[in-house]
Formats: C-alpha cells, structure tokens, sequence
DNA sequence: AGGGGTTAGTGATAAAATTAACAAGGTATT
DNA sequence: AATACCTTGTTAATTTTATCACTAACCCCT
C-alpha cells in the first residue's frame, strides 16, 4: 500500500466481498469491469470502490475501468492469498467438523492438519481425512507441526486456555467461535465469530423493521 | 429509543456484547456496573457506552451506575429477546446441523422447527430430534407452519431461490451462510455470515502485523 | 442529615468514513 | 488522426461515528 499507510478495517473487510464479485466475474468470462458496474453488482458507491482499491495502488485505467483478472490477483495478493495457510481445529464437536468441512472444500489455500478434543471416544477418529487428537497434546503438535491458525471451536470456558495455548504454540492467527471476548495480549490477529450476536442483531432488526 | 431516532447499525451491532457482558456480571453475581468498569471489561470507551445505552432511554444513575439485572432485561426487551422465534434451516449438511445443534443448546428463545435438503439419503432422517424434510415441501410447510427466521446454509448455486422460497414464505428474516449477497428486495431483515470473508481479513492481519 | 466522591447524561468537539466533484488521461469510433 | 465519450485517481465536502468535557444528580459514609 501508499507509504506505509494505515489502512481502517472498514475498507480491509471489504476486500473479500470484492474477491468475490471479481471471481463471479471472472466465472462469466467478463474481461473489464468499471467501478459503475461494479457498485450495481455489489452495493457499494462507485466512489468508495475507487477509493478504497486506490489505497493500495491504481489498478485501474481511464476509460477503461479495471481489468477483472488482474485486479483479482492483485485484491489476492493484497490479503495474502496464495501461500498455504496450515490450520489446527480445537473442538470436534459439530460446529468443528462444518469448519472443517468448509475449509477443505473451500479453498486449496487453507488445508487443516488436526483436529483436537477433549473427548475418549472421538480422539482416534478420523473427520473428512483429518485425525481427532487429544487436547492435551496440543502442545507438543504445534511444536512439531509449525501451524498458521488456530481454530477456537470448544466452549467458551475452554476458549480461553486453548487460545494461549494456540498462541504459545506459535501461531499466527486465531479463528474464534467461541462466545468470548479473547484476552488479545500480544498483537496475534484475533477473528471472532459470534454467531450468538449475529443472531441478536437480526432479531432487532426483524423487530424494528422502520429502522432498515 | 427516544422520539423514533434512527440507531445506527454499529450501536446495534454492539448491544449483544454488552448482553454477553451483563449475562457473564449476573453470573457472578455482581449487582451494578459503572460505565468506567464495564470500559475495563468489554474494551469501548466508558463514552461511547453511555451513549450507546442513552440512545434507549436513561438506564443508569448517577453516582451509582447501571443495575446489572435491569440492563441486562433492557437490553433483551430492546433486541426483542424474551419470545419464542420459529426457524427453520435449510441445507442439513455439516454447516446446517452445526447451526441446529447450537441453536438448540444456545437459548429457549429460539427453536428450529424443521430442517430441509434436497439429498433423498438425508429426507425422513432425525437430527437433534428435529425432522429432515424435501426442499421441494418448504412452501407447503411455511404456509401451514408459520416461521419467523429462515436459516440458509445451501450451496451458493441453490441460496437464493431458497430465499425467495423464505420470503414468499413469510419469514421475518433470514441468517444467510452461503457466500452469496442475496438480492434483498423486500425489507425483510438479511443477516449474512460470510465465514470465508472472514477468514480472509484474519489472512490480511496475520501478513500484515504492523495494520493491527 | 450533610458533604465528599462517583457517575450518568449530554452538548460540543474531534476523528473517521463516505460521498461528491472534477481534472487528466485513456478508449473507441469514424 | 481527430473527436466524443468514458472512467479513473484524487482532492474536497459532507456525513457519520466516536470521544471529550462538564454539569447535575445521586450514592454512601460519617
């Protein structure tokens, strides 16, 4: 990006919905696309496309517009994509598994290498080719298997441990689930996702439908 | 709220962590709550939570604080909290029971009703002790079994002709996980959970440390 | 009952984010 | 090659959001 600038989070999680149209586009051999178009596709103004793409550089040409494939490169360059990203789940249990699921049918980019849990009977078990193994040696995995995020699925009580010992065990990212606010000592990126909240949010919005 | 004032998404946004914040208070039997300590607690400005609570009318008292009960129960009334809302989910794969079996064990405030998907290996089957039903039946079923959220946990091909479905339906809202901005067009409330979006912000953060 | 210490509510201020506006530089067509 | 038309990059204006600062109210202790 521009000099080190400091890019606001609003435009940083407006990136992937960008990727995203960009991959319909491409999926529909649409070769250039204008900022115009684009804000039809996606809802956001024109204005705040150009704006926020222009933060990392001028992709775009006049008269032209922005070239569909290479500004997906570049919108996946910018967020990291590319590289393989190794990922362990804690927390077995269904809301694990879905993740784990996802993720293998997601994206080659994203490949997880364990599972854990607390649970007897689940570790030894094997979920979508991934082996359940004991939270207690969490630990010692991550020591021999250097790992890029962790995945927070077990219960909130747990949450808390489990993430410092994600993050003593090195990794570089956490993926939460569980309905806790982490204690985010060092500056190890933290993405919680609350579904609980979300939920709320829409019951308010089904209850206060003037407020849309 | 006061005079029919618009509240701002990011306000709302930010009422279920305060509930979590309150549940997690009452839990430990704590009686009040000054502005400054739950500051401390959930990381916004002592400020702005005051100003967020002062948008629905004066909860707290000077010299005191905030009544840890009685906010907590504002707050549920504010959302909508406190009855019963009907779901249903379709898509019964992973994703689908995973939000099943969370929902169940989450709150008596929500109930899934039934559980849809076009797999004929998965229809007449029981999960959670809740019914796997045709898509084909989804219609019908809204019409005789009235429902306030939809929930989508389909492919992207498949999630918005599920949501006209809902729509047409009736339901009040819809809690959209297929990674899809669905075409919203009546004012029936959408809540999207975009796990891969998500997932590519924390790739963002995790390759750029110095942004956090 | 009185007074020091707290703390909410609130209007003013500052910061951040979004939108508007437009010049400069391309494109495409004839 | 010239011209009419697009569309970006970019700066400025506007709107929205968050923070500050202060007053008035209330608690709690003596």
């Amino acid at each position: 990006m521009k000099q080190n600038e400091k890019i606001s989070t609003a435009v940083i999680r407006r990136l992937p919905r960008y990727l995203r149209a960009l991959e319909d586009l491409e999926n529909s051999n649409t070769e250039r696309i204008s900022s115009g178009e684009l804000s039809k596709l996606i809802g956001y103004t024109a204005s705040q496309i150009r704006q926020d793409l222009n933060h990392f550089g001028g992709f775009g040409q006049q008269g032209y517009g922005y070239n569909v494939k290479d500004l997906k490169a570049e919108i996946e360059k910018i967020l990291g994509l590319g590289s393989q990203y190794r990922m362990v789940i804690v927390g077995s249990g269904r809301l694990g598994q879905a993740i784990n699921s996802f993720i293998s049918s997601y994206s080659d980019d994203f490949c997880v290498t364990s599972l854990f849990d607390v649970k007897e009977d689940l570790i030894g078990k094997e979920k979508h080719g991934v082996l359940i193994r004991a939270v207690d040696s969490l630990t010692d995995y991550l020591k021999e298997n250097p790992t890029d995020i962790g995945v927070i699925t077990v219960t909130k009580e747990n949450a808390q441990s489990v993430c410092d010992k994600l993050m003593a065990g090195g990794v570089k990212g956490i993926w939460n689930f569980a309905p806790i606010d982490l204690e985010n000592t060092g500056n190890t990126p933290v993405e919680n996702v609350h579904l609980s909240d979300n939920l709320h949010s829409l019951v308010y919005y089904i209850n206060h439908p003037e407020q849309i």
